[in-house]
DNA sequence: GCAGACCTGCCAGTATACTGTAAGGTTTGC
DNA sequence: GCAAACCTTACAGTATACTGGCAGGTCTGC
C-alpha cells in the first residue's frame, strides 16, 4: 500500500503520516524500488489507535507513551490508566474553566439589551470590574 | 508611571505591555526623557479593560473590536452582544467535544481494573475502534 | 559615584501539531 | 510514449499569544 491508500484507510493525511514518521512516533515505513513508502495491515492498524487516541484528546507525547505500553506485553493496566486519568484530570480542568467563562459571558449576556442603544452593560463590566 | 508599576496594576507582565503596543493593540505610550514608556490612569483601565476580556476568552482581534466598540460612543449594544454570543458559541463547542472525549474515557477506565495485570480494556478500543 | 533595579530594542524561541509550497522523480493507464 | 496521478525531500509557514535572552542605556537611593 501506498501512502494515499493508506490516507484513504485511516483518514490522516499524507502529509500528518510523514510528519509522524518524522518524529519517530512510527517506524520509517519500508520502501518500493522507486522510494515510495510501503504500508501493510500493521501500519493501518498502528495509525488507527494513534488517531483515535489523538480524538480522545492525548498529546502526541502520551500518544507514543500508549503505544510503547500497546506494546509491551508486561504492562500493568495501571500505568495505562494513569494516563486515562491524567488526560481526564486536564479535560475536568478545561471544563472547568469553560464553564466558569460560559457562566459569566451569559450572565453579561442576558443583561445587555442588544439593540440600538449603545449603553451596554458588557463593555461597562469589562471597564469596571464588576464581573459578577 | 512606568511600565513595571502598571504591570504590577494591571497584573500584566511588562513584556505583554509592550507586546500588546506593538501589535497595535493598545496606543503607543508617551516617552520619558530617557524614553521609558510612561502612563496614566487612562492606560490602566484599558490594559483592565483587555486582561478581562482575554480571561472571558477573547481573542486579540475580538479584543480590538471590543476596544473600538468601547471608544465608539455612537455604537449599538446589539454589536457588542453579537461579539459576546459569538463567544459564547464557541465555548459551547469546546465544552461539547470536551464533553464527548470526557464521556468515553470515563467509559474506558471504568473498564479497566488498573492493576499490575497487561489486559486493558483501554489499549484493546484504542486497537480495535469499539470505542463506544 | 556607583550598585542595583529598571528600562530599551530586537530577534529568536516556545508550545502544539501540523500544513503549504516548490521542484522534481515514479507509476499507472490508455 | 505520454499525461495524469502519485510520490519524494526540504524548508518555511500557520495559528495564537506571548516569552526569553542579549547588549546596553537610565534612574534611584545612599
Amino acid at each position: 500500500m501506498n501512502i494515499g491508500a493508506v490516507s484513504e484507510a485511516t483518514g490522516l493525511p499524507a502529509k500528518t503520516i510523514r510528519y509522524y514518521e518524522s518524529i519517530g512516533l512510527v517506524e520509517p515505513a519500508e520502501r518500493s524500488t522507486g522510494n515510495y513508502r510501503l504500508y501493510g495491515e500493521r501500519d493501518i492498524l498502528t495509525l488507527r489507535f494513534i488517531e483515535r487516541a489523538r480524538r480522545l484528546g492525548f498529546s502526541l507525547k502520551e500518544v507514543k507513551e500508549l503505544m510503547a505500553l500497546w506494546h509491551d506485553r508486561q504492562r500493568a493496566s495501571a500505568d495505562v490508566r494513569r494516563l486515562a486519568e491524567s488526560q481526564m484530570r486536564r479535560i475536568d480542568e478545561r471544563l472547568t474553566k469553560l464553564t466558569e467563562m460560559r457562566r459569566t459571558l451569559q450572565h453579561l449576556i442576558e443583561q445587555c439589551h442588544g439593540d440600538r442603544r449603545p449603553d451596554c452593560p458588557i463593555l461597562d463590566e469589562l471597564a469596571h470590574e464588576r464581573i459578577e
